[in-house]
DNA sequence: CCGCTATCGCAACTGGGAGTTGCAATGCCT
DNA sequence: AGGCATTGCAACTCCCAGTTGCGATAGCGG
C-alpha cells in the first residue's frame, strides 16, 4: 500500500467526506470516519483542513456545479425545458443530489457554505433572466414577466420532492412543470 | 426553585428540546443543553427517554399540528386560499418552522419521525381531495384534475422559499401560488 | 400531621469522537 | 544520495452520550 500524498490525497479526503456525508448524513459525520474511508490518517485531514465544518464546507464548494452554458433553444419553452432538465440531472446524481441535500439542510448554518449558495443562486437567476429577456424580444412573452417568478415557479416542485415528499424526479416531473410556468406566464400570474 | 416532577416536567423538556433544536441545530444538539435550558438534570432525561433519537423524535412527534378542519368556504379558489394561508402560518409560527425545518432535515431518517410525516402527508392529500372534490361537483373545475398535482403546485413554493432560497414568506406569495394553480387548473395542466 | 414510595438530583463512571502534539517514517525533488 | 516537506502513529485533553448507585424530596394515603 503505497502512501499516497499532495494533491491526490486531497481529492481523495474530499472525495470520501462526500461519499461519507450522503452514506451517514451532517449529524453522524466523523473525522475519522472520512479518514479512514480515504485510506489517510486523522492527524493528515487535520494539517489540511482546521476543523470538522471546514472540512465539509470544503467537500461541498469543491463539488457545486458551476457556470454552465446558458441553453439558448430557439423558444422560451425549450429553453425551460433545457433549465429545468439541467437541474433534475444535477439533483438525481449521487453527487449532486447528496451535495444539494447536505447544503440544504445543516450545512447551510456554515458561512462559507451559505456564501457559495447565494453565488449559486445569483447565477441562476441571471440566467433566467437571460432567457426571458429573449423570450421578451421574440414577443413569446409580455415584458412585464419578472424572471425570478418564472425561475421559482419552474424549480420549486423538484425541491419540493426532493426535499419534502420524497417522491421521485423523473422527465414527466419536468414536462408539468414546464407546462405550468408556460401557462402561468401567458395568463400573465408571473 | 421548587423541584418540578411529573407530566409538567416532561412538558418542559420537550419544549425546551424544541427550542435547543431550533438554537443549534439536530447536528449541535446535546442531551444536557436541553436538560439544562429545562431546568432538570441529564438523568431525569434520560430515565423518560431512552436516547437523544428518541427525545427528538418525541419533541417532533408532540408538536405537529393535528386536524384542522378542512375548508370550505364556497369556491375553489376560496379553499385553495384557506389551505395555503394555513400552511403558511404554521410555517411561519416559530414552533412550527422549527419543527418543519428539523423534521425534514436530518430527523427525517428517524423511523418515528419518517412515520409521522407519511401520516401527516396523507391527512393532507385527503384534504385536497375534498376540496378538490366539491371544486368537480360545483362545476368549476373539470372532473380530470388531479388533487395530489394541485396540492403539490400550492405548496412548492412556500418550501422552496423555506428550505432552499430563504425568502420570507408572506400573504402576497400565498396569492401568487393560489394564482398559478387557479390558472393551471383552468388550463387542464394539473 | 406523618410516613411511604415513586421520582428526581447528583457524582462518578465508560466509551467514543473532536482536536492537538511530538516524533518517527517515507515519499519526492535536487 | 541528501535534504525537506509531508504523512503515519501514539498519546494526550476535552466534551458529550449513556449508565449506575445513592441520597434527597415531593406528593400521596393514612
Amino acid at each position: 500500500m503505497p502512501q499516497v500524498r499532495g494533491a491526490r490525497l486531497e481529492a481523495a479526503v474530499l472525495s470520501a467526506t462526500l461519499a461519507e456525508l450522503a452514506d451517514t448524513g451532517y449529524a453522524a459525520f466523523t473525522m475519522e470516519g472520512a479518514a479512514r474511508r480515504a485510506g489517510v490518517h486523522k492527524t493528515t485531514v487535520y494539517r489540511r483542513w482546521a476543523d470538522r465544518e471546514t472540512l465539509i464546507s470544503a467537500a461541498l464548494v469543491a463539488n457545486v456545479a458551476v457556470s454552465v452554458p446558458t441553453p439558448d433553444t430557439g423558444s422560451f419553452e425549450g429553453d425551460l425545458r433545457a433549465l429545468a432538465s439541467d437541474l433534475v440531472a444535477w439533483l438525481t446524481s449521487p453527487v449532486g443530489g447528496a451535495v444539494v441535500r447536505v447544503m440544504l439542510t445543516e450545512a447551510g448554518r456554515l458561512p462559507g457554505v451559505a456564501a457559495v449558495k447565494h453565488a449559486l443562486y445569483e447565477d441562476r437567476f441571471a440566467r433566467a433572466g437571460v432567457v426571458v429577456g429573449r423570450a421578451v424580444e421574440r414577443g413569446e412573452v409580455g415584458s412585464s414577466v419578472s424572471a425570478p417568478a418564472v425561475l421559482r415557479a419552474l424549480v420549486a416542485p423538484f425541491y419540493l420532492r426532493m426535499l419534502v415528499t420524497g417522491e421521485p424526479l423523473d422527465e414527466g416531473v419536468v414536462e408539468a412543470a414546464v407546462a405550468v410556468v408556460v401557462c402561468a406566464v401567458r395568463a400573465g400570474v408571473l
